[in-house]
RNA sequence: GGUCUGGUAGUUCAGUUGGUUAGAAUACGUGCCUGUCACGCACGGGGUCGCGGGUUCGAGUCCCGUCCAGACCGCCA
């Protein structure tokens, strides 16, 4: 047996007992006569000390330890002279009798500690070692906490859960798929699901009405702070449901999530926003609503006043930040100069600014006082506020001023982390039209289904008609984060068909990649709908971050590689022999 | 594909207008120290200034190229 107890469990009430313990040498403190050392494991870190009467033996074996080596020791618990309330075991201590060095270990690359002294590449490199460190640790635990609580209550509703299969079809309907060469079948390659989408709705033709994984998602695309090319999705499917039922459903669910992992309770439903109303008073398909300060159109009151900025603007908006009227010149032409970034892209920040001395702006040439006054009025505007306006092309300037929104909700601290403002959107436009291409896309996925009262404009061959038919689809948002989205699929062949169609697809490509989807709905399909969460968001979100790199044990760096293993890498001539490629060049 | 920021000791960073032997903290090593818990004190070792080229009497510093890392835009049905 290598231990008695685990470094983070005993306390004042074992005292007298004889314990052995094993784990990682955290620090070792030789003051002359008597030596500490903190024992780290999992659990927590137990203080062994090691006095003037230990054997010589004992004496040798500490003098030889450095930080990480691993080792075993026995003695009896008693109650420490001096404690130390920073850890759950600072009132008791370990008397040494017998040590043993498990194994050695050379000098860590950076310090393992809450706070390390290491840079992102390096312990990236050395992730088994940035994992040892507390907050990758409870990053670990909330994770799997968060796994644990999906599958207790999804299971509890009748839910299954049900794997499918990873080595796939290709359908480059959207993001570019990871694909694999099949040595059987020479010249041709699986790909890599982006989702499960397709199998779900299969899942709901068999008839299990009620589906979940928890599963791994694979796109080949460009990453972010919060996008890795594999990641994690809470997969769900519902049969013979509208879409009341599914957003019921899994409110119930993130509800347990909030209660059952961080003690946060929701009394009321959650607010719901239409994906229209997001854009004009959020200028976001994802509005964070934490704080209100919403967008107000100015096109009505502005324009005609011989501003050409204004008067030649398709789109005139501005927010209401709350107290910042004493803004500096300085401040201001920073925040210009910030919206004027290219990620941005405005041309330039109008300013109002209701002071003690009345009101005044970047535009007093063109507009009088009482006009100012009036478009205050439109932003509920008190003394002491400033009135930030953009204007120019429409969905352009509505995202600029969105963004502004958002930097404006960092400065001014609205955005705290342990808010949780979560909000459904619905009604998102079924598709999206390319100019580069050409042709449209779906918005969603084209699984989505038009809403019911759209139907006849799905069937146009009007162009227009088209882009305005509403999807029955719908998002989670939480804090100004897409963490799940969702919709009414089509469970109609022929619907299905039309929806190729749309999408510029004859019937022999539709055919060749989606037979099997619109060959099963002529069994039978019921109508279905679900929704998947991204899961390595959701538990950052949770656990206060920003990037989901500290909740995935081994994530990829921003240019897909694993740093760890130094994948991907070239693989031998033989190999791709084998499997019929040949390298270019 | 693009924009920005960074790369100097094991690590995190500083390094003035281009000028003597490139510093600090921490880590590491040695010694002293009986109540520490980021122990303390003293001493010590440790550098291809990412790489290549250029300008210059002289480059960590300026210029060009390149590689790597991070953030963002495009992209992400």
């Amino acid at each position: 047996m290598y231990r008695t107890h685990s470094n983070g469990e005993l306390r004042l009430q074992d005292q007298g007992k004889e314990v052995k313990l094993v784990g990682w040498v955290q620090r070792v403190r030789n003051l002359g006569g008597m030596t500490f050392i903190d024992l780290r494991d999992r659990y927590g870190i137990t203080q062994l000390t090691i006095n003037e009467q230990a054997d010589a033996e004992v004496k040798d074996i500490v003098g030889q330890l450095g930080r990480e080596f691993v080792i075993q020791a026995t003695g009896a618990v008693v109650e420490r002279s001096s404690k130390n309330s920073k850890i759950s075991t600072g009132e008791i201590e370990v008397i040494i009798s017998k040590i043993a060095i498990l194994n050695a270990a050379e000098v860590p690359p950076f310090t393992i500690e809450d706070e390390s002294d290491g840079g992102e590449e390096l312990r990236a490199k050395y992730r088994y070692l940035d994992l040892r460190r507390g907050p990758l640790r409870r990053a670990m635990e909330l994770r799997h906490r968060m796994a644990q609580e999906v599958r207790c209550y999804l299971d509890s509703v009748i839910f299954l859960e049900i794997e499918t299969p990873f080595l796939i079809k290709s359908t480059p309907e959207g993001a570019r798929d990871f694909v694999v060469p099949s040595r059987m079948n020479q010249g041709e390659f699986y790909a890599l699901p982006q989702s499960p989408q397709t199998f779900k709705q299969l899942l709901m033709v068999a008839g299990y009405d009620r589906y979940f994984q928890i599963v791994r998602c694979f796109r080949d695309e460009d990453l972010r702070a919060d996008r890795q090319p594999e990641f994690t999705q809470i997969d769900c499917e519902m049969a013979f449901v509208e879409r009341e039922d599914v957003l019921q459903t899994f409110e119930g669910l993130i509800t347990h999530l909030f209660k059952s992992v961080l003690n946060v309770e929701f009394k009321e439903a959650f607010p719901r926003m239409s994906y229209a109303d997001a854009m004009k008073y959020y200028g976001s398909d994802k509005p964070d609503i934490r704080f209100d300060m919403r967008m107000v159109e100015l096109n009505d009151v502005v324009k005609g006043k011989n501003f050409s900025v204004f008067d030649n603007a398709q789109y005139i908006g501005g927010i209401c930040t709350e107290g910042c009227a004493d803004y500096t010149r300085k401040q201001l032409d920073e925040l210009t100069e910030w919206v004027k970034r290219p990620q941005i892209g405005a041309t330039g920040l109008v300013y109002i600014r209701l002071t003690a001395e009345g009101i005044k702006s970047s535009v007093d040439k063109f507009y009088i006082a009482e006009e100012l006054q009036k478009l205050a009025a439109l932003f509920n505007a008190k003394q002491g506020d400033l009135i930030l306006i953009l204007a120019g092309a429409k969905r352009k300037t509505m995202e600029a001023l969105g963004s502004l929104r958002i930097e404006m909700g960092n400065r001014l601290g609205l955005r705290q982390k342990n808010v949780y403002a979560p909000l459904w959107v619905y009604d998102f436009p079924l598709l999206e039209w390319d100019d580069e291409t050409q042709r449209f896309y779906a918005m969603h996925h084209p699984f989505t289904s038009p809403k019911p009262e759209d139907m006849d404009k799905f069937y146009s061959k009007d162009k227009e008609a088209l882009r305005q038919v509403n999807a029955n689809a719908y998002d989670f948002v939480l804090n100004g984060v897409e963490i799940g989205g969702g919709s009414i699929r089509i469970h109609e062949a022929k619907v299905q068909q039309r929806m190729f169609e749309v999408l510029g697809l004859n019937a022999e490509e539709t055919a060749y990649k989606f037979g099997f989807i619109i060959d099963a709905f002529k069994y039978g399909a019921p109508p279905h709908g679900g929704i998947a969460f991204g899961f390595d968001r959701f538990c950052a979100l949770f656990g206060g971050q920003e990037s989901i790199r500290d909740y995935i044990a081994f994530p990829k760096n921003n240019a897909g590689r694993d740093v760890m293993l130094d994948a991907p890498s070239k693989i031998d001539e033989a190999q791709m022999k084998e499997l019929g490629i040949a390298t270019i060049g």
